[in-house]
RNA sequence: CGGGGCGUAGCGCAGUCUGGUAGCGCACCUGCUUUGGGAGCAGGGGGCCGGGGGUUCGAAUCCCUCCGCCCCGACCA
C-alpha cells in the first residue's frame, strides 16, 4: 500500500473527549472516528487490525474443531421469550417492531439462536460434541458508553457454543476453548491472566475471565503472588483481617444506647469508642421487592455479586427510604438485626462465632451494645463479603494484590440453563432423552486491541505487536527527490511484497520528521529508512518498541526483517509468520 | 436515572461575566524556497457561534427550552 494513496487522518493534537490513552491514541492515529455515544466508524488502519485478530482468532477456533456460522443479528422475541431472557433482561437490549408490529431485538449474544438451530437438527448423541461459533456485532444499549472501544453499544464479538451429552464432556469442550484463549491472547501479544470469574445470575457452574492488567479497566482481579490463585472482585475469597479488639464474653444481654446524629459505622465508632471490627453494619435490601437484612462486619463491606448468588431473585438493590421507614420503623444508620420478624437476615461468615457487638436498634439515634448472632436473632450465615485491601490469600496467606483489568475474554459453563428452557432434547446410548448440556464462549475484539494499546504505548504513540499491527513494516524514504533513495525504497517496497510481508510505503511528499512521527504514532512495529546511506548501500531497520536501528546491507535488509518479524512477540514459531 | 463539565472553522482553543461587524494556533488550497524528527515566506478558502423560542435598535454573549458529547456515580452477561 502506498501511503500517498491512504486515508490515514492523524490528528496532532488529543481531541477533548478522550480521556484513556487508548482512546486518545485511536482517535489522534486515525483507526476510529465516533458516531454517536458507544458508536464508532472504523477506518481503514482499525479495520485491517480488527480483521487480523479475527484471523488469529478464527484459526484457533478451527484448530479445536469449532465450525464458524453466520447467524441474524436481528432475532425475533419469540426465541428470546422461549428462554426467559425478553424479560428477564431490562434496558440492555435494543427492541425494535417490523412494519406488522411484530416484536424483534438486536442480538446482545447468541445463546437463544444457537440453540433454535440445535432443536431443529440435533437428535442423537452420536452428533455430540458440536462446537459453533460466529464472529458478528453485538448490540447492547449501555447505560454509560465510555472510554472509546472499550465499552460501546455495538461491538464485535467472537461467541462459541458447546453441545455435549454430560458434563464431563462439557468439561473436555471447556478446557479446549481454555486453551485456544490463551494461544489467542497469546498470539496477540497480550499479558493476561486467566481468572476465576463469576458466573452470573443466569447460572453456570464454573467460568473464567481472561484479564488484561491496565488502569483504564473495569474490573477488579484479585491477584496472589504467593499461589498464583486469581479471581474477579465479583467471586473472590479471602482471608479477612482479624478484629482489632477480641469480643467479650457474650453473657450480657443486649442493652440499647443513645448515639445522637451517628449514622455511619465509622461516626458511631468513633462515638462509642469500640473499633469498627466490633460493629454490625446493616444493609437493607429490596429483592423483587422483599425485604432483606444483610449483615456485616463494620469495616467489611458487601459483593452483591455474592448475594445475588445467594438469594434467587431477579431484581436485587438496596431498599429506597420509605421501604427502610416501613419495614425497620427507623432510617438508615439506625437499623439492626434484633426484634425484626418477617425480615430475612443474611449474615457474613466473618460474623460467624462473633458476640457482643454493636448494631442499630432499629429506632433513630439508637444503637445495642451486646448483641450476639444466633441468641439475639436469628439469621443464616453466607460469604457476602467483598475482598478488600489487605486480606490474604486463603491457600496460602499470601497478602491478595487487587489489581485493575480489562476483561477480553470470558468462558462459561452455562449447565442446562438453555437447553431446559428451550426445549433442546437429544437420544442417549439408552434410547432416552436427556438435555445436552452447553457451554458459552465470549471474545470481545476491540477489547483486544483496546488492551493491546493499554499495554504498548508511549510518549510518541502505539506500539502494536507485528501480528495485530495494521502493517507490519513501513518504508520510508527521508527524501523522495534523491532518485538513489526513492529507487531503493520502490526496490524495498516490492521485495516486501513479493515475500509476503505487509508492508506499506510512506511515499508521501512530507518531511522526513512528520513520516517519522506518523508511523509511530499509528504503531508500526518495524520502520525501514532509506537515506543517505544508501550511497554506500546501507538502509537502517528500526524497532518501534526500542526506537532501536541497525544498519544493513540494502539487499539483506527484507531477510533480516523477516527473521525479526519471525522471532517478534506474539509471532509462534511455525504458522504466524506470514 | 442522580451529580459535574462542555458544545464557536476539520482539530485544539479564546471571545460569553460587562450585548455593538467572529478571532488565534494547527490542519487545508496556491506559489516559491527547504528536505534525517511534526519547515519558512507570501497569498487564499472555510462558520445557521448545537437547535428552537424570547428580551433588545442590536444576541456567540442575557432569559426559557430542547438536543448532543464527556467524566463520576447508579447500572451492567
Amino acid at each position: 500500500m502506498r501511503w500517498s494513496q491512504l486515508f490515514i487522518p492523524t490528528l496532532r493534537e488529543t481531541p477533548a473527549e478522550a480521556e484513556v490513552v487508548s482512546h486518545q491514541l485511536l482517535l489522534r492515529a486515525g483507526y476510529i472516528r465516533q458516531l454517536a455515544a458507544g458508536l464508532y466508524s472504523y477506518l481503514y488502519l482499525s479495520r485491517r487490525s480488527l480483521l487480523k485478530i479475527e484471523r488469529i482468532i478464527r484459526e484457533e477456533m478451527d484448530a479445536i474443531g469449532a465450525q464458524e456460522m453466520f447467524l441474524p443479528e436481528l432475532h425475533p422475541a419469540e426465541v428470546w421469550r422461549k428462554s426467559g431472557r425478553w424479560d428477564a433482561i431490562g434496558h440492555d437490549m435494543f427492541r425494535l417492531q417490523d412494519r406488522w408490529g411484530r416484536e424483534l431485538c438486536l442480538g446482545m449474544t447468541e445463546e437463544e439462536v444457537m440453540t433454535s438451530i440445535a432443536i431443529g437438527e440435533l437428535r442423537s448423541y452420536k452428533q455430540l460434541p458440536q462446537i459453533w461459533y460466529q464472529i458478528q456485532a453485538k448490540f447492547r444499549d449501555e447505560p454509560r458508553p465510555k472510554s472509546g472501544l472499550m465499552r460501546v453499544r455495538r461491538f464485535t464479538m467472537k461467541d462459541s457454543y458447546s453441545f455435549d451429552i454430560d458434563a464431563a464432556a462439557l468439561d473436555i469442550s471447556y478446557k479446549k476453548h481454555h486453551a485456544a484463549y490463551c494461544r489467542i491472547f497469546d498470539r496477540c501479544g497480550l499479558r493476561y491472566i486467566a481468572v476465576e470469574a463469576h458466573s452470573g445470575a443466569m447460572g453456570g457452574s464454573q467460568s473464567h475471565e481472561f484479564a488484561v492488567p491496565s488502569d483504564a479497566g473495569e474490573d477488579i482481579v484479585a491477584i496472589c503472588e504467593g499461589c498464583g490463585y486469581a479471581a474477579n472482585l465479583e467471586k473472590a475469597l479471602s482471608k479477612h483481617r482479624q478484629p482489632t479488639a477480641p469480643d467479650q464474653s457474650a453473657d450480657e444481654p443486649a442493652e440499647e444506647f443513645a448515639t445522637p446524629g451517628k449514622k455511619t459505622i465509622a461516626e458511631v465508632a468513633e462515638f462509642d469508642g469500640a473499633p469498627e471490627t466490633s460493629h454490625i453494619k446493616s444493609l437493607a435490601m429490596a429483592a423483587d421487592g422483599k425485604p432483606y437484612l444483610i449483615l456485616l462486619r463494620g469495616d467489611h463491606s458487601l459483593n452483591e455479586a455474592k448475594l445475588s448468588s445467594v438469594i434467587a431473585a431477579a431484581e436485587i438493590r438496596p431498599a429506597h427510604p420509605e421501604e427502610i421507614r416501613k419495614w425497620f420503623g427507623a432510617d438508615a444508620g439506625s437499623l439492626g438485626p434484633v426484634g425484626l420478624t418477617d425480615i430475612t437476615i443474611l449474615t457474613d461468615q466473618a460474623l460467624r462465632d462473633r458476640g457482643d457487638l454493636i448494631a442499630g436498634a432499629n429506632k433513630n439515634d439508637h444503637h445495642l451494645r451486646h448483641v450476639t448472632p444466633g441468641r439475639d436473632f436469628e439469621t443464616t450465615f453466607a460469604d457476602l463479603r467483598a475482598v478488600a485491601e489487605g486480606d490474604t490469600c486463603v491457600q496460602c496467606d499470601t497478602t491478595l494484590k487487587l489489581t485493575k483489568c480489562i476483561e477480553v475474554g470470558h468462558i462459561f459453563k452455562l449447565g442446562y440453563r438453555y437447553s431446559e428452557s428451550m426445549g433442546l432434547r437429544v437420544l442417549d446410548p439408552n434410547g432416552k432423552e436427556v438435555a445436552p448440556i452447553m457451554g458459552s464462549y465470549g471474545i470481545g475484539l476491540e477489547r483486544i486491541l483496546t488492551a493491546s494499546i493499554e499495554q504498548n504505548h508511549d510518549e510518541a504513540g502505539m506500539v502494536l505487536p507485528a501480528t495485530i499491527a495494521p502493517f507490519e513494516v513501513v518504508v520510508t524514504p527521508v527524501n523522495l527527490k534523491d532518485d538513489a533513495q526513492r529507487e531503493a525504497a520502490e526496490a524495498l517496497y516490492q521485495s516486501c511484497r513479493d515475500r509476503g510481508i505487509d508492508v506499506i510505503f510512506d511515499d508521501r511528499k512530507e518531511r522526513a520528521g512528520v513520516k517519522f512521527a506518523d508511523a509511530e504514532l499509528i504503531g508500526i512495529p518495524y520502520r525501514i529508512t532509506v537515506g543517505n546511506k544508501i550511497s554506500d548501500g546501507i538502509v537502517e531497520l528500526v524497532t518501534r518498541s526500542t526506537r532501536q536501528s541497525t544498519d544493513v546491507r540494502l539487499e539483506e535488509a527484507v531477510e533480516r526483517l523477516a527473521e525479526v518479524l519471525a522471532n517478534s512477540a506474539g509471532a509462534d514459531d511455525s504458522s504466524a509468520s506470514p
